[in-house]
Order: structure tokens, then C-alpha cells, then sequence
DNA sequence: TCCATCTTTGAGTGTACGCTACATTTCATC
DNA sequence: GATGAAATGTAGCGTACACTCAAAGATGGA
């Protein structure tokens, strides 16, 4: 499937729209018919790409949350303030994705204990980051306190997120830096 | 409508069908047909006390929503740590109610703007009495600052409760306990 | 007991959905 | 330009859903 130029175009095409109807509309909006509207396709070249919708669904939803991880290549030498900022971007400059990534994990993965699972796995890597980042800051930490303070402060990161999505005025950034130990009331940009 | 006995008792049924479907299938699984099933009602009855699906759907939500809020006539009275352990048990006893709550505000929230603002609006007044409780704590506090980490305080709760309800070995209440100022690393139950 | 009013029933309506069948057109290769 | 595979558009199938309606039954004040 998708041998051609013009099949992998409009691969394209209909996954650009998938993504697009997720994040304005909702999981509830995408139905067929408004994707291969949006995408300027017929629904027979849609299952000749696609087995199904939700195979296209799942598609947009994977790559949703691989981008919530920041810049991989920077594991293991960023600091908090650096992981923070990029949860922080993630959740405010790419807000579409971010919508799906949050809509995906609550309002499927409560439900759906396979999605669940995917969720809580890239969760616990994104913890095992900022812990590490804890323990570069204070080495005195123990493991486990640093984890726990991962934990905490990944939680803190996702409720925030979460306000700043369903309120636009919410000012994240300032919030979220409060979270970051020694980044108190100072307010540089 | 709903003015002879047996009308109440049907009302009564139906709403007590819908609550047991939400928590158990999920908000996808209440169908109007499972509904009636399960309350030995005929749609046409459903439909002479319930103008929609939607509006039983939205009564039963309504009900577990002001059920997060603990004592509502110990306003000005309860401490951080009453309001953070209400919370708690809201997202772990109730669980069930707690996911529709969350898929509710989550899923349709970020899609839909008239429901985004009543969540804005209920955590508001969360947020409010979480900075009252602050002050009391601490009263050398200013107002702002109070309400800042009233703010921070829900999102680090919203968050962990969000863990809790995707992954069942989290222990949610240990971790919010170290939210609680002068609770930390204490052990008691 | 009567009877106006409230309540119940469930077959039926319209609609939206995911998906398929299939005839037609476009594409890459020779 | 002939060929076969790939891609496309459309009409429509079956299903599931929320919701309606007219007729029958139950209720309770007089």
C-alpha cells in the first residue's frame, strides 16, 4: 500500500487531517466522512491506506506522544530548568498536540487499559529523566527521594498544562518555573 | 413531570442506572438502551422525565462534582491538609466518578468552550479556598502568593490523581502528602 | 366509582456511522 | 502506447444510535 508518489501523498493528506480534526474537534469528530472531507479524498482511498480509522487515529496518537519527549539527544545532560521549559513549550507553542496527548491519556486511557499502559510507560521514562536532572542538581539526594520528587513535579507539570489548555489566559511558564528549586520569585524572561 | 409517586421512583431508577453505567463501562458505554435496560424502563419514559441522554448524563455529573468539594459548610474552617485528603479520597475511593469527572472536564473540555469555562469555574472556587487554607497556614503570606500556590497545590493534585487513575499501584496519597508544608517525610497514616 | 391527568410501552423513524464493492482512472515500466 | 498494478470516487450496505408517538394503563383526588 502506498507504493507511489500519489498514495504516499495522500497518506499524508489524511493523516494531516486526522491531526488536525483531534485537536479542534475532539476524538468524537473524527469520523470518516469528515476526514476524507478534509483530506479531499474518497473513502475507498482511505482503506486502501488505512485498514481502518482507528488505525489512523493511532498513527497521529503515536507520534502525539513521542513528541511530548523533549530533545532526546539532550538525556543525560539537561537540568531541570531545561526540562521544565520544554514540558512548558510543548504544552503552550505546540497546544494541538498537546490536546491530543491529553485527550488520548484521559479521556481513552481511563477507559482503555491498553492506552493506559502505553501512557504510564512513556510517563515512567519521562520520570526517570527528571530524576536523574534531581540528582545532577543535589547529589545528596537518595534515588528514591529523586524519583519521587520526579513524580511530583511531572504531576505538577501535567495539572498546570492541563489549566493552561482549557484557560487561555493561565500563564503557565511563570507557574511551572516556581516548581524548579533555587528559580524562585525571580522573573527574568 | 415527575409529579405522581412512581413518576419520582422511575427518575430515581433511571438516574441510579446511568451513575452505575458511567462508573462501570465508561461514558461510552451508556447507550439510552443500556439505560433503560438496566433501569426496566421504556424509552418512551426516559424521554417523559429527561428532555436528552445527555441531560441524565450531565445530572449524575453534576452530583459527583459537588461531592469533590468536602463539607461545603466548613468553608473558611478546614486546613490544607483536610482539603488536600478530601481530594485524595475523592480520586481514589471514588474512583469511578473521579474518571468520568476527569474524561468529562478533560475530553470534552478542550474541545467544547462552554464546558471549558465551567471547569474554569469550579476550579476557581477550588483554587480560592485552597488560598484561603494557604493564609491561615501561613499568614504572613500575601494574598497573590497565597493564590499562586493554591494554584500550583491543585495542579500537583490533579496531576497525581491523573496517575492514580491511570496506573492502580500509585500511591497517590503518599505523594500529595508531601505537598502539605511542615508534612513532609512524617509517616503517620 | 369516576375520570382527568400522569405514566408507561415498544415498535417505529430518521440519521450518522464505519466500511465495502466495483467500475473507472492514473501511474510506472517496458 | 500497451500493460498490469495501484489509486480513486461513489453508491450503498448493515448497524447502532437517540429520539418520537399513539395507544394503553396506572394513579389518586372528587
Amino acid at each position: 500500500m502506498a507504493r507511489y508518489r500519489v498514495g504516499i501523498e495522500t497518506r499524508e493528506r489524511i493523516l494531516s487531517a486526522t491531526r488536525r480534526l483531534l485537536s479542534e474537534v475532539g476524538i468524537e469528530g473524527v469520523t470518516l466522512k469528515a476526514i476524507t472531507d478534509q483530506a479531499s479524498v474518497g473513502a475507498g482511498s482511505f482503506y486502501n491506506l488505512f485498514g481502518s480509522k482507528e488505525e489512523a487515529v493511532f498513527e497521529v496518537v503515536r507520534e502525539a506522544i513521542e513528541a511530548v519527549d523533549p530533545d532526546p539527544e539532550g538525556v543525560g545532560t539537561d537540568t531541570l530548568a531545561d526540562l521544565v521549559d520544554a514540558f512548558v513549550t510543548f504544552m503552550t507553542d505546540s497546544s494541538p498536540i498537546a490536546r491530543i496527548y491529553l485527550q488520548l491519556a484521559v479521556g481513552r486511557g481511563l477507559t482503555d487499559p491498553a492506552i493506559a499502559h502505553r501512557v504510564v510507560r512513556s510517563h515512567q521514562r519521562r520520570v526517570e529523566r527528571f530524576a536523574d536532572a534531581w540528582l545532577r542538581e543535589d547529589p545528596s539526594l537518595s534515588e528514591q527521594e529523586a524519583t519521587r520528587r520526579a513524580e511530583v513535579m511531572l504531576a505538577s507539570l501535567t495539572g498546570l498544562g492541563l489549566s493552561a489548555l482549557l484557560d487561555e489566559t493561565f500563564d503557565m511558564r511563570a507557574h511551572a518555573r516556581e516548581l524548579v528549586p533555587g528559580a524562585r520569585s525571580t522573573t527574568e524572561g
